[in-house]
DNA sequence: AGCCTCAGGTATATCGTTGCACTAAGGATA
DNA sequence: TATCCTTAGTGCAACGATATACCTGAGGCT
């Protein structure tokens, strides 16, 4: 790798005047220098070392990103959208799984804390996300990507979709078909936007009166197990006790688009129709939606301009103490033929 | 961020000591200055700059990792492998979504190298593999995740599953079971990855004597496009040109399982039953095959053996001019419904 | 007593940048 | 002609670590 030095020595000039050159201080030479420095730069094919100017400058072009595994293809949806929003500004993405577990979280933090991200985006926030405030006030910039303002510790920004509108949206779509006897299918209350899906559900069925008609009904995730990749696996567990209950709903919604795919799976399983016999929504509109028999209506999350607003949250934190922003993003219901009847 | 000159004072030693304590290099100094400098260290949460120590050691303890797009679930799944991997031998992982474009290939390589990346790691080796090559001369270490030896450039280390014999599982599983009118759907011959399982089908096709009743469909890619994502979409349309060729073959084999969830979902828009009517293969065993209904029968690759043996590449290089290996490891055959019935 | 050894440290140059402080040369002004 | 300003640069001290080379005092040996 050729060094600042190599450049200078070129191009007959000192390692100055290229960095002048470099840092767009052109007034500080002529064009005739200009071209001689812009020349030696092509031919030793010159790239300035990130890492002493990161240690000059105390500034990376580095952020961090925490999922809880990319493996799930929500996670690895926010991980492309935050990964090309971050490209388009100049900043690399380091890559975490955390597995939902706050120890290896703090873990992770400290890590990038000594290689000097410029923040960390953190893509499932925990219900207590007391560790998170921590490193805020260590200096990190913290961009929480789920979860609603209500939830956010101190100190963090946050960047999520209207956890509450997505069920709401989900319930009014479905009380517009004529279906009153409406199940909400989540995991446990672990996370912010878990809590907010399910306070969405209950207000909206609660509007529209749907009294014990609306359900709620909770799959247990094993103990310490993160779950991602094997919710769709309980949603096959979870659609046996439903097909069993009397009177059955006629219309469930998914906490997410995976637990959907799991429920569709064990429907079929007992001989249950989508969307005759059940209506069925997901949420966050994975692209397995579309490709689910039948296409799977569900509410899809403006991603890019949430990675979008994130990364920006991150990048233009110039200013010392910028306030804990919070933005929130409406979510859009995509019809699909899981809901293609109407109840009755 | 308390640096090594904070702790130096806060034990009242010189850098050089606490250096010394950081390098296990621990006779050089009393239990009494060892502990004092414990102490410090613990009381200031110092952790050493990694910016610092790279531009002193010329070292990172970082590796890039470059996939076509990590919402894709299978380069999800290699993602994670590898960040775990890289994770448990103290490294980071930068992640970079090349969308299968040689030249962002060659733009993100360049600005890796100048992050002082300790190697990269591809996903998925384009057929033409000379800007890797570039790269390897150039100094970076560069495993390909993907693509048999043959097609290894030099100075490239590769590992991957042994995708002729991928294919050829496939076949002997199938013709074992009966069939012999057998389809291999796949994308153009653009990776190295498709060529070897084509190849593998061909040799294994004509072993079994299966004459012009093994076909090959290739389905054809939008021009500049990493499709990704909408190769499952692709296959529901192949699935409509599958269903009317006749006679139609009794198996299936898909280049990867998310074309064979399109094309399930196709078969069964026309009314063709998996596995009475038609069976079907896949390659890869995500997550989603054993959630398919019915559950696919799928080739896995052994991820995390695999990545493990990536990484390793890049961590244990510290030999100069390291041969370039090449670690190929065997599939397996995971059995389930979608090849449940005997053919005829 | 004189010399050596060795344990237990410390001083310092260095990695590749940056940016402030400085300066040499030339031109304008008084 | 002396002074000042501007232009087009250069010199140097950092940033936070490392490691080599150096130092120093205590004890052992003759």
């Amino acid at each position: 790798m050729a060094t600042i030095l190599d450049v200078a020595r070129a191009a007959g000039v000192s390692a100055s005047s290229v960095s002048n050159f470099l840092n767009d201080r052109l007034s500080k030479m002529t064009p005739a220098t200009r071209e001689r420095i812009e020349a030696a730069i092509g031919q030793l094919n010159y790239r300035p070392s990130q890492v002493a100017l990161q240690l000059k400058t105390g500034k990376t072009a580095t952020i961090g990103l925490l999922v809880p595994a990319v493996a799930n293809p929500f996670f690895g949806a926010i991980a492309m959208a935050i990964q090309r929003a971050a490209q388009a500004r100049g900043y690399q993405v380091i890559l975490c799984n955390t597995f939902r577990d706050p120890q290896r979280e703090r873990e992770f933090a400290a890590d990038l804390m000594a290689l000097g991200v410029r923040g960390i985006i953190t893509g499932s926030s925990l219900l207590n996300p007391e560790h998170l405030s921590e490193l805020a006030s260590r200096g990190l910039t913290v961009v929480a990507f789920e979860g609603d303002a209500a939830a956010a510790a101190p100190g963090i920004h946050v960047v999520s979709v209207d956890n509450v509108m997505v069920t709401t949206l989900a319930v009014d779509h479905l009380v517009a078909l004529g279906h009153r006897r409406i199940t909400y299918v989540t995991g446990p209350a672990q996370t912010a936007a878990r809590v907010a899906r399910l306070k969405g559900f209950r207000a909206a069925t609660e509007r529209h009166g749907l009294g014990d008609e609306a359900r709620i009904h909770e799959i247990s995730l094993p103990q310490n197990q993160y779950g991602d990749d094997m919710i769709a696996e309980l949603g096959v567990d979870a659609a046996l006790a439903l097909a069993k209950t009397s009177p059955r709903p006629t219309a469930l919604i998914a906490m997410n688009d995976l637990l959907a795919i799991g429920l569709a799976a064990g429907l079929r399983e007992h001989g249950i129709v989508i969307p005759d016999d059940i209506a069925m929504v997901g949420i966050d509109d994975l692209f397995l939606a579309r490709l689910m028999n039948p296409p799977m209506t569900s509410l899809r999350q403006p991603l890019s301009a949430m990675a979008e607003a994130a990364v920006d949250c991150l990048v233009a934190d110039g200013t010392e103490a910028a306030p804990a922003t919070s933005l929130i993003f409406a979510p859009e219901l995509i019809v699909r033929q899981s809901t293609a009847r109407t109840a009755g």
